[in-house]
DNA sequence: TCAAGATTTGTACTTATTCCATTTCTCTGG
DNA sequence: CCAGAGAAATGGAATAAGTACAAATCTTGA
């Protein structure tokens, strides 16, 4: 039995809206979109959206660990909705692309790490860096590294 | 034989520089440093660099491998000079403070991917996530969360 | 239904970083 | 050692991502 958004947020504590539940809903549907994609795809959704409430929507989500956000270098930070599994992400160098890679070793924090400065560690999160196949294809057949392949889209 | 910073520029093809010293100076000496960071330590040592030169140079620097750029979400870049070594980073989720963690696997790409998308990896980039002694102290001690612990500082 | 207060909105503002045109400097060759 | 070509540095403007704040609007519990 699935869990409705409108509960699941209620379960946390605050109130149901129609922008959280379209940020929601956007981000489950489009894996490791950017605020800005958020924005637009809940616009589609719900006719209307300040960007302000994106970021305080997206902002609250994540505190309540309803959505997780990552950032890679170089890119704005993207958001997905977590199944509470601790997976990482491959991401392309050239076009920014990311991809969910599963966790080999299980249960988060993954991995320990040898000396931690005493710190209390809750969270080892990995990135894989390299080059996606289609940017692969484009440094082997173009001279010029130039790739203009959109960073945002999904596959 | 230790390397002259000059000589190590010359050996990759770029002119050498009194900023280019200084900011590799800087680097070494505070690692982790912020671009603006790196913009004081420049001046003190120098008298005068604009700020412009300090993000190419560190640019220019990143990219032949002089120096390692690190971004942890919530935070401006940070460098630092590496010794070639595969080493990973704890960064505390108040203050933003980072610490070297020697990489217990080895060589990059020191983690292998389960599924890699097709991804041609080339490095694998370990963040840990906590909380530091000192903010630790204060939560615990103060009842409000707020930390002023500055997240620039060395220890 | 109503009031309290949580949320959204619009606007202004900050921070980190890049773009561009111009000036200045480094290196190579004479 | 000096000059010229090209590489770097500078200053100023511009952009992108995100935050601050006060006013308007909507949710929820009584």
């Amino acid at each position: 039995m699935i869990i409705e958004p409108a509960q699941l947020l209620r379960e946390h504590g605050i109130y149901v809206t129609a922008q959280r539940l379209a940020v929601l809903d956007t981000v489950g549907a489009q894996p490791h979109a950017t605020a800005d994609d958020v924005l637009h795809g809940v616009r589609e959704q719900i006719g209307t959206i300040s960007r302000q409430s994106v970021y305080d929507t997206l902002n609250t989500l994540s505190d309540l660990g309803l959505l997780r956000r990552i950032q890679p270098s170089g890119s704005a930070a993207r958001y997905e909705t977590r199944a509470g599994d601790n997976h990482h992400h491959v991401v392309c160098r050239d076009c920014g692309h990311v991809g969910d890679v599963d966790c080999a070793l299980g249960a988060r924090p993954c991995l320990t790490a040898s000396d931690t400065h005493g710190f209390d560690i809750d969270e080892a999160e990995v990135v894989y860096w390299g080059r996606c196949p289609t940017c692969r294809e484009h440094a082997a057949t173009t001279s010029s590294a130039t790739t203009t392949h959109t960073p945002t889209g999904e596959p």
